[in-house]
DNA sequence: TATGAATGAGCATTCATTCAT
DNA sequence: AATGAATGAATGCTCATTCAT
C-alpha cells in the first residue's frame, strides 16, 4: 500500500512556505525551488500539488486572507454598544503589531502591487474585502445597539472606512516599521476612527 | 561635435516610458526593451542613461513621487480656516479619481510590494512620506489659523491620520476600480476625514 | 525516482567539451553555449554542475592541471643514477610532442594570460608548481643516488630550472607550431639541460 | 588652418593606454572604452586612428615587441670573449625584474594566450622571436670570439635555448610574483644557462 | 507519489561599432 | 579631427516547467 499523503496538508505546507520566502525575499524575487526547500519538497513535489508557480501563489494569497479573516473570528463575541474604545482596540489587532502581523502585511503588500495586472489575484482581493465588511457589519451594528437589516447600509459604509484606515495605516507601518512601533499606529488609528466611531455609534 | 542631449530629458523620458509600462503590465512583468520601445529608443539606450534595470525602477518610483508632490504645490493655497469642507474637497485630488490618478496609483502599489525586500525603494517611500507630512503640516495650520511651530506637533499627527485614510481609500479604489467610482471614494474619505478634522479644527 | 547521474562525471564531461572548446577557438572565444553542444547538453545543463562560466573555466584548468601531473605518475619509476639522458628523454614528454600535448598546451597558454588578472586562475597555477616540483624532487634525487632530506634544497632549486626551461620551450613551440616539430624541441630541451644536470649529478 | 597632429604620436599614445589596461585588468576585460579614458581620449578618437579593437591590439602588441627588441639595443655592446657571468648578466635585464619588465611581461603573457587562436597576433610573436634571435647570435659570436657565418648556426642553436630559458623563469615570475624576486630569478636562470654557455663559449 | 536532471525560452547586460554633428 | 549618443548583436544567466525513472 502507498503511502498516503494528505492533499490538503501538502498544499499548506508549501503556501506556508511560500510566506515564508516571499516575506524573507519579496515576492518577484520568490524563487519555486526555494519555496520547496523551505517546506522540506524539491520542486517537482510542488509542481505534484499544483499547476504551476501562479498557483502556488494564488494559494498563497488566499491563505493569507484566511489568516486575516481567521483574526475577526476570534474576536467574534459582541460587543458593548457605544464602547468605542474597546472596539478599537479590537481592531487594532489587524495591524502589523505583532510578528504575525508583520509578517502577513508584508507578503499582503507584496501581492497588492502583482495583483493590479492579474485579474485572478484582483478575484481573491475582492472576495476578501467583501468577506471582510460582512463579518465587520454585525460587530459595529452591535457597537450601535442595532440588528435591523435596514442598518446595514449605514454600517457597511462604516466598516469601508474603517478597512480604509486600517490598511492606510498598515501599509505605512509596514513600509517603515522603524517609525511605526505598535503604539504610534494604534494612535494615529484612534485618531482617524474615535471621531467617526463616536459619531456613528451615538446618531 | 555629436548632437548634445539634455541627460534629464532623456532620463524623463524613459521613466515616463516605465510608468506606462508598468501602468500597463504590471511591475512583475515590465522588460526594459519594452521600456525602451514605449520611450522610442533600443535597450544601449536606456542602459546608456541608467546603470541597469533596477536604477530605471528608482528613477521611475522617484518620478512617481515627484507627480505626487507636485499636486500639492499646485493646491497651495492658504486654506479658509475651519472650512474642514473644502478642506477635505481638496485632499481628495490625491485619491485615483481621473486617470492620471489612477495611473499613478496603480504604479505606486505596485513598488510598494517591492520596496518591502529593497531598501533603496523603501527609501525613496520614506523620504516621499516625509515631504508629504510637512507639506500637509502649514495647510493643516491654516485649518486651525495657526502658525506657531508648537502646533506642528498636533499637525503632525493629524497629517499621518490623514494620509493612512488616503493610501487606505487609495489602495482599494485602485483594486476594485469598477466597484469604486470618485464619489464613492470622496464619500468613504469624507466620512473618516470629516469627524476628526472638525474636531481637529475646533479645538 | 529519477535517473541518478553521476556529478562528477557529468562535470567531467564539461571539463573536457570546455578544452576541446578553448583549444579549437581560443579561451577568449569561447562562450558557454558551445561548451554545451560538445559535451551533448545544454546550457541550463552546464550551469546546473557549476556556477557558472568562471567556475567551469577554473575546473577547466584543474583539469588540465591533473592530466599533467597524471604524466609524472605514469613515468614514476626511479632512474639509474647519472643517467641523465635518459632523464631528460623522460621530461620530454612534458613538452607539446604529441597531440595530446599540444591540446592541452594550447589550454594552459590561454589561461596564462587570464590567470594574470584572477586571484582564483592564480592560485590554481601556483598549487600546480608546488605539486610539480615537489614530485620532480625524488626524480632528481634518485638522479643523485640521494634520499637524504638535506638534499632536497639543491634538487628543489634544480627542478626549478627544468620547469623553466621546459615552459620556455613549450611556450615556443606551442606558438610556432611549424617550426617546432618535436625533434627541435627534444634538442633545445636537451641543451638546456644535459650541462646542468650533468653538472647536478655528478657533483 | 586645422590642428595638426602627428598621427603616430596618437597611435602611440592609444597602444600605451592599452598597455596600461591590460596590465591592470587584464586582456578580456579590457574594453576599448578604457583605453581611451586612460589615454585621454574617446572611443571615437580610437576608432578613427585604428580599424578596430583588433587592430588597436595587433599595435599594442607590436609596441611590447618593439618596446623588448629596445632592450637589446640599450645592451648592444660586444661582450669580453669567454665572460659568461657578464653575458648573463645582461641576458637578466629581459627578465621581470623591475616595475617596467613586469608589466610588459603581464602583457605579453596576456598576448601568448589569445596569440593561439589570431593568426594575426601568431605572426608578431613570430616576427619577434626571429628578430630576437638575430639580435642575439652576434651577442652570442663574441662570447666565442667568431664573427664567421658558419658558425651563426650553433649561435642560433644557443640562442633558442637561451630564449626558452629567459621566457621559462620570466612566465614562472609573472604568474607567482610574491615568490619570485629578483634574485630568485636571477638564480635560476644563471643555473640554466650557465653551464650551457660555458660550455658553448669553451669549445 | 516523488525525484531531480534536463530543458530552453526569456531576460538583462555588455560593448564594439557607427555616424550625425 | 573629434565627439559621444545611439545601436543592436552577442552572451551569460535565471528559472519555471517537463519527464524519465
Amino acid at each position: 500500500m502507498p503511502k498516503r499523503v494528505n492533499i490538503d496538508e501538502q498544499r499548506r505546507t508549501i503556501t506556508d512556505a511560500a510566506i515564508t520566502v516571499i516575506n524573507e525575499t519579496g515576492l518577484d524575487r520568490t524563487r519555486l525551488r526555494d519555496v520547496a526547500r523551505v517546506g522540506n519538497m524539491t520542486t517537482g513535489a510542488v509542481t505534484h500539488y499544483f499547476d504551476g508557480k501562479d498557483a502556488v501563489l494564488e494559494a498563497t494569497l488566499e491563505e493569507i486572507v484566511r489568516r486575516t479573516l481567521e483574526r475577526i473570528e476570534t474576536t467574534g463575541d459582541r460587543y458593548v454598544p457605544g464602547d468605542v474604545e474597546a472596539f478599537i482596540g479590537r481592531v487594532c489587532c489587524y495591524l502589523p503589531v505583532d510578528e504575525d502581523g508583520r509578517q502577513e502585511w508584508r507578503v499582503w503588500l507584496a501581492f497588492w502591487g502583482r495583483a493590479i495586472a492579474d485579474e485572478r489575484l484582483r478575484a481573491v482581493h475582492r472576495s476578501y474585502y467583501r468577506a471582510f465588511v460582512e463579518r465587520l457589519i454585525p460587530h459595529l451594528q452591535s457597537l450601535r445597539n442595532e440588528t435591523s437589516k435596514a442598518s446595514a447600509h449605514r454600517a457597511r459604509k462604516c466598516a469601508d472606512a474603517l478597512i480604509a484606515a486600517v490598511d492606510g495605516v498598515g501599509t505605512r507601518a509596514t513600509l517603515e516599521p522603524e517609525e511605526w512601533p505598535p503604539k504610534r499606529q494604534r494612535e494615529t488609528l484612534t485618531s482617524l476612527l474615535m471621531p467617526m466611531l463616536l459619531e456613528f455609534s451615538d446618531q
